[in-house]
This record gives structure tokens, C-alpha cells and sequence, in this order.
DNA sequence: CCTTATAATGAAATCGATTTCAAGAGAGAG
DNA sequence: CTCTCTCTTGAAATCGATTTCATTATAAGG
């Protein structure tokens, strides 16, 4: 298809002029003589000339390319925050690079390797490289070996073995403030749901949930800590184990929103009403969360300022500025109808 | 931060051959000898050299590279299929630059302008592009321009005045076999909520739901066609409207998911069940069509295809093959409990 | 052992834009 | 009218990888 496109070499034969000076009247880097000016700008817009960025590129050794390695666009969550960190990344000058990792490790390993190619001028991880360190123990090796080239910043993970530059929002601190929020409604069992042992968006998260209720002097059973996955199905999962148990808390903290609605969906599927009969809160505050019935009490991450700090952080150093080695996003509580007081049944 | 990058030179000079040399090593173009080879391999894997693409698609007037436009990644419409069409465009060796215009006419056109300058192959748009003759009648001419340079394809959308590749999923299909569901179930009375009049997606709705209805003998009023938008939030406000209708339809369409779950919100508010009081189907199966109570009936548009074919008919312009104009997607009836028989009240 | 045929390698041009350095054109002053 | 200084412009090198063409090194055959 390699349709020939123009260059200031064709604009440079058309005006009588050199391609030095073409380039001058694009880049303003020098004076040209008013009719030379008009002249090339002509035959420039004659032709819709478009530079080509690659030259460019190759030149200034910086492409205003950055590479966005995500687990899946399809979760809100992420979509959110990639909508959010890529128009900011615009707004700075840089293009994006998708790359949808699907929790696959080789897969990653094949992404990164094109975006080093295609000579990114950063990557910025959402949401945490895929954490397979037992799977496949060289990739601190290879992160390392990236992280050389390029400069790397995470947002909302960790890459354990490795001194990165993370943005997250805090988590400790919302979990607190919905375990708070229960108590103070009177709920004394109250059972973690969701996540996956081991990986450190529900590690974390279940840490603060047992200090917060130790704090408070609530009870904490592990029979009351269900790990199912992240998913909806794997809410419902997580609910349907839950029903089982002898006596049953009377409010759950989710990992996410999703495992909330699945969990949600399960109890009512067992005649429990949400929030008379059982409380139950989510986190990350996904646009469905708001009008999933009965509107799911959750944890907003601010995702504006998470994405638009990161991208600020990934340029800085891109530019060779100083940064901030972490920083913590604070978050909001979201206040809806699915925690409510606690009522005797 | 301009790291400095290894080079074929730096490679050549310490393995002591030439830059050609280590080129044919890398590309596998000619033969060289095998301890030559050895030995070229050895330095490339010592530095981790990764060849400078860049430089390469300038020589090669292709940089395996294409555009996605999007009017919003964060509907799960537009997530699921960039989603599956940026995996298999990775499957073909091209990676993908993200493009959120947000429907933003003139954000777009920046967006398309550095496409080009950054030589992408081609170019995906889903969901047509921005609609915004009147303000901005001179986008025919751009995308002229555009589709003068590089292949264009569009995925369920179309550009009024433009002779563009298209693959869509046949919407038609799908609206018609939503209305006969609701005729067969006994529906007289069936509303259309949601979209804009004068955007394709609901026109094209619309047109077929008359159609059909006619087809069917039932009666077809203005009243009970409100159009309002394409969000959760348009679907309530067009609910709230319906619901002051002196007689009401006893079934709606809409014009996709979240406009149904709007609507059931909405009904649900005003002490309205889904289905028993009222049935409601709505378009696309998002992913949370399915989990949204009491479970939406609705169409689901085969994304894997729809994005697979796209690729595949960009793809094989941007290597020259010849390609349909048009291909249509069939789609999928999914059954769930948002629509049942209607009941007198 | 020498000649010829083949295999392996190197030199140089290319892709498109930028920039440094040098040269040319024009203007102003003496 | 001529000299000098400034303002524009052009030539050539550069970025990194590839490829054609030419050359050298090796192997085979007489």
C-alpha cells in the first residue's frame, strides 16, 4: 500500500529553496525571508504536508511515545484510568501504546519487548506487573534490564525485588474508613470477600481489614476471609462459600466493586436482601457501582489524579527531572445504600 | 534522560565486522559464517541489543503500527472491542496507538494529525467517526485527505458522504428479533428509549423497529420513541418521560445496555418491576448485561469477530490485498429475564 | 600449486528531518 | 563606489538499520 508520502525534500524542489530551509519555516528554529516563508508554507498546506515523526524521532533519539501495559482494558476500573492518564499523556505531547497484557507473563515480555523497539520513551504499568515471580523467576532480570532503558512508573502495584516509581492511591486508608463506617453501624461480624492470596491488591487490603477490627475490638475470623478472584463470578463464589458458614457476619467488605455485585447478586439469589439483611461495600467505585440496586457503598480512587500524577511522574523523569519515589493518592468514601445499620434477624 | 541505546555499530565494532554484517545476522537476510555468527550473537544477548525500529520503518516506509480511534474507552462496548482487535492485531505483528477523542471533534482531529506524522499503517475507528457535519463541515474533506494516505476501516459506525470499509454487526437483525421476542410474548404496546436523533446508531434502530412493528400489526406512536442519549443516566431520564405517557407501552427497546439499565432503575424507582410489571431488552451484552438484575435480555454484537474482521480487512489494505467494502457480523439473541409475557395490570 | 568459482564480508547509499558551518546576498556606512 | 557587517540560505553530516554492489577470502578442481 506504501502510498509515496511527501517530504521536505518534495516541498524543498517545488518552493527552489533547500530542505534546510523548509525545515526552518516548520520548526521556527531560524529566520526566513518573508516571501520564502509564504512561499513554503503554500506548497506546505498544497499538499497537507505532515513531517515525518519517525525521522524526527530517530534524530532527537525521543519519540513522545509511552507505552501503557495494562492486565485488561475491559475492567472499569483500568479503562477508567487509562482514558484518564492518556488524555493527560496528550495534553503533554506524548502518543500512547496499548498494550493489554491479559495476565498472560510471556505475552508482557513480548509487549515490552516491541515498546523498547518501537523506542518508547517510558512505560507506565497499571495496575502492577503481572506478579508470576515463582512462574518465571528471571523476570526481576528483565524488569531490571528495562527499567535501564527506559523509565518506569507503576500505578497501583508493586514489583517486588524492584526499586520502581509508584503511584497508588491509598488503600489502607479506605478499607479503614469502610471497616469504621460498618462499626459504626452496629456490625460486629464482618467478613473480608474477593482477592487472591498472595497478590498484594487484596494482601494489603486484608492486613489493614484484621488491624482495623482489632482496633475496634471486633472479632476476626479466617473463616470470615474468603479469596475467590476479582471477578464477579468470583463475588458470587466468594458469597455462596460464605452462606455456609455457621454464624455468618453481617456485613462484608469486598475486594473490588465487582466481586461486590456478585456477591450481592448471591445473596439475594438466597432471599438476603442487601442492605436489610446483610451490608456489603466494594471498592474502587466503577461507574456501575453507583446504579447497581441498591447503589454499592465503595471507595472512589480519585482516578483523575492517580492517572494524571503518574503520567507527571513517567515525564519528569522522561525529561530527567527529579520525582517522588512514591505517592499516595488519598481516596473517597461513597456513600450508597448498600451498608446499613445493623438489625437483629 | 536519552539513555544511550546500543547500536548495529557499537555491536560491529566490538565483534569486529561491519555494520552490514551484524545487520544480515539480525534480519537473517544472507548467510554468514558460523563463528562469525557466533560470535554476533553472543555481544547482541551480552548488551540485550534490541534493534531500533524506528530507524528501520523509515527505511522500510512502514512502521507496523495503526491507530485506534475511540470516541470513550470506558464503555464496555468500545473496551471489548478494542480489546479483541488489539490482541489480534498484536497476533499480526502491529501495535496499537490508543486515541480517546471523547468525542471531540476537534480533539480528534489532533489526534488523526499525529497518527499520521507518527506513519501509522492504518487506521480503526470504532464507532465511526465523531458525527459533527453541521459544526464542522469541513471533516468530509479531512477524512478525504486521511483515507488518501492510509487504509480506513470503521467498526459499527459510517461516515455520512464517505466511501469508507466498513464491518459492522447487523444491527438490523438484532432490533428485529428483539421486537418479535417482545410480539411473541404477547407485547402490543412497545416503546424505543434512548440515542440521539441524527446519530446513525439510533436512526438505524428506530428505522428497523418501526418496520418490524408495522410487519407485525402492532401500532407505532411518536410518544413512545424518546431519545435522550446513550448512558445509564439518558436511560432514566427517558424512563422518567415514558412514564408520563397517558398509555403506556408495556415493553421497551433500547437503544443499548445502559440505557435498559437506566430504565430499570428508573421503573424500579417508581415501584415498576422488570419484567413482571414491564419488560425491558437492551443492545450489545456488555459484560454486566448479563449480572444486572433481574438479568438483561439484549443482543450481543460477537466482538470477537467484529474486531478480528476489522483487523484483518485493515491489514490486508495496508498490505495491498483487496478487501469487501462492507461485511456484516451477524449477532446473538441473549436470552435472560428482562423480558416476559405480557400480563394484563 | 595455481586457477576459477563460490561464499562471506565491507563500503556506501538510502529513508526524512534537523543542525552546524560556511558561503552568498544585501544593506548601510564611510 | 567600495568595504564591512548582518541576514538568509545551502551543503553536508547525523540518527540506526538495511541493501546493493563490489571486493576479498575461501574452497574446489585441474
Amino acid at each position: 500500500m506504501k502510498k509515496k508520502s511527501i517530504t521536505i525534500y518534495d516541498i524543498a524542489k517545488e518552493a527552489n529553496v533547500s530542505p534546510s530551509t523548509v525545515s526552518r519555516v516548520l520548526t521556527g528554529s531560524a529566520k526566513v525571508r518573508p516571501d520564502t516563508l509564504k512561499k513554503v508554507t503554500e506548497i506546505m498546506d498544497k499538499y497537507h504536508f505532515q513531517p515525518n515523526a519517525l525521522a524526527r524521532s530517530l534524530l532527537y533519539k525521543q519519540s513522545k511515545m509511552i507505552g501503557f501495559v495494562i492486565t485488561d482494558i475491559t475492567h472499569s476500573f483500568y479503562s477508567t484510568l487509562v482514558l484518564k492518564s492518556e488524555k493527560h499523556a496528550v495534553q503533554q505531547g506524548y502518543s500512547s501504546f496499548l498494550c493489554n497484557s491479559m495476565n498472560d507473563g510471556e505475552m508482557e515480555s513480548k509487549y515490552l519487548q516491541t515498546l523498547l523497539e518501537k523506542q518508547v520513551d517510558g512505560i507506565l504499568f497499571l495496575g502492577g506487573r503481572t506478579n508470576e515471580t515463582d512462574v518465571n523467576p528471571s523476570y526481576i532480570k528483565e524488569m531490571e534490564q528495562i527499567m535501564n532503558r527506559v523509565p518506569v512508573v507503576l500505578i497501583n502495584g508493586d514489583m517486588p525485588g524492584l526499586d520502581s516509581y509508584v503511584v497508588r492511591a491509598d488503600e489502607e486508608e479506605g478499607v479503614r474508613r469502610l471497616i469504621e463506617l460498618i462499626v459504626n453501624h452496629g456490625h460486629t461480624k464482618i467478613g473480608f470477600l474477593g482477592g487472591v492470596s498472595g497478590i498484594t491488591s487484596m494482601t494489603d487490603k486484608v492486613k489493614v481489614y484484621k488491624e482495623t477490627l482489632a482496633q475496634h475490638k471486633k472479632e476476626v475470623r479466617d473463616e470470615w476471609i474468603i479469596d475467590s478472584g476479582f471477578t464477579i463470578e468470583s463475588g458470587e463464589e466468594a458469597a455462596l462459600k460464605l452462606l455456609n458458614v455457621k454464624e455468618r457476619p453481617s456485613a462484608v467488605v469486598c475486594v473490588n466493586d465487582f466481586v461486590a455485585i456478585g456477591a450481592i447478586n448471591m445473596f439475594s439469589k438466597f432471599g438476603l436482601r442487601v442492605p436489610d439483611d446483610i451490608s456489603v461495600v466494594g471498592f474502587d467505585d466503577i461507574p456501575i457501582a453507583k446504579h447497581f440496586p441498591p447503589g454499592i457503598t465503595t471507595i472512589s480512587q480519585n482516578y483523575d489524579e492517580l492517572g494524571q500524577t503518574a503520567v507527571d511522574v513517567l515525564i519528569d523523569l522522561i525529561e530527567g527531572r527529579e520525582a517522588k519515589k512514591e505517592t499516595v493518592i488519598p481516596t473517597k468514601l461513597m456513600l450508597r445504600n448498600s451498608c446499613w445499620k445493623y438489625r437483629e434477624n
